[in-house]
DNA sequence: TACAATTAGATTGCACACAATTAAATATCG
DNA sequence: CGATATTTAATTGTGTGCAATCTAATTGTA
């Protein structure tokens, strides 16, 4: 039990867990996306947009966590698939505003089922999932706090 | 409280939490590694490495759930940067093995510390790391087991 | 021993992630 | 008012992930 070896077992590492499992959920979503033609990011795009429609690049990048070099390429293929449209915000001409389309907004009631059918994949209880998304959450936080600033 | 609109909340979907936790993770590791010239899933390789050296591109892809398409063209930067050596096995001619070079060994010196380094970033304890690691892999179990086969 | 099935990697094509750079538009300050 | 700084996206380049396909090698089996 010296500690060299233990510390770097894979099996032991929070962070390799937290990699391989967020791939394994990547995995168990896309029979659900294929269906609709979405990728697991575009979902999450879409979520945002089904919360508050009419988002510039920037704001939908806050909340998912991911900069322009990663929406602007995954936006116009959401765009070309007829769920989106993008338009020059006209008071800042810097701002491309993201909007649903007819087709976007119909989708939502598609998806509807698909988080409960995930939850029931994980087999958690949502008590479960809860205090996981919390740990998780947090776990976010420090991550990003060490970041030399 | 209907449920529609709280069933999507993003805030409260797990499947989002651990996406956009283990894109933190990477962003943490990346300062670490970088000095080193890895990037995440290089360094998962280079553990599975230190832990058992000469393996089969299948063998690492199995403890690490990657295939082939992902893991030849990292193994090759690998080798390009003189971590590993890639080489036929003369038994399985299908085979390739991956060995460690004197530099690959010597790294895992200068490796030694980061691991702890991360749990500390994370600010769990060792418990809190140990449990959060167990329900991560049952959830990554479950995710897996609801794949259609 | 032929020959079909299986196995192991490599290859190809597509879609993220993200750092770094660029360009355009707006805000601000002297 | 005009130069500078800031903000916002887009672009570029590198490196994964992964499905699908391909090729070569091995195994099983009649």
């Amino acid at each position: 039990m010296k500690s060299d070896g233990a510390t770097l077992k894979i099996e032991d590492q929070l962070c390799f867990a937290l990699y391989a499992t967020s791939l394994s959920m990547g995995k168990a979503y896309k029979p659900y996306l294929d269906a609709v033609g979405l990728t697991y990011p575009q979902y999450l795009v879409m979520l945002v947009l089904w919360e508050n429609d009419h988002q510039s690049v920037s704001e939908i990048g806050e909340q998912l966590f991911l900069d322009s070099g990663t929406l602007t390429p995954l936006l116009k293929r959401l765009e070309s698939s007829s769920y989106v449209v993008r338009t020059r915000d006209s008071a800042d001409e810097r701002r491309v505003i993201v909007s649903l389309t007819p087709k976007g907004k119909v989708l939502k009631k598609k998806i509807l089922p698909l988080p409960s059918k995930m939850l029931k994949a994980t087999q958690c209880s949502m008590g479960d999932a809860k205090q996981l998304v919390k740990v998780l959450g947090d776990l976010r936080v420090h991550l990003l706090e060490s970041l030399p600033k």
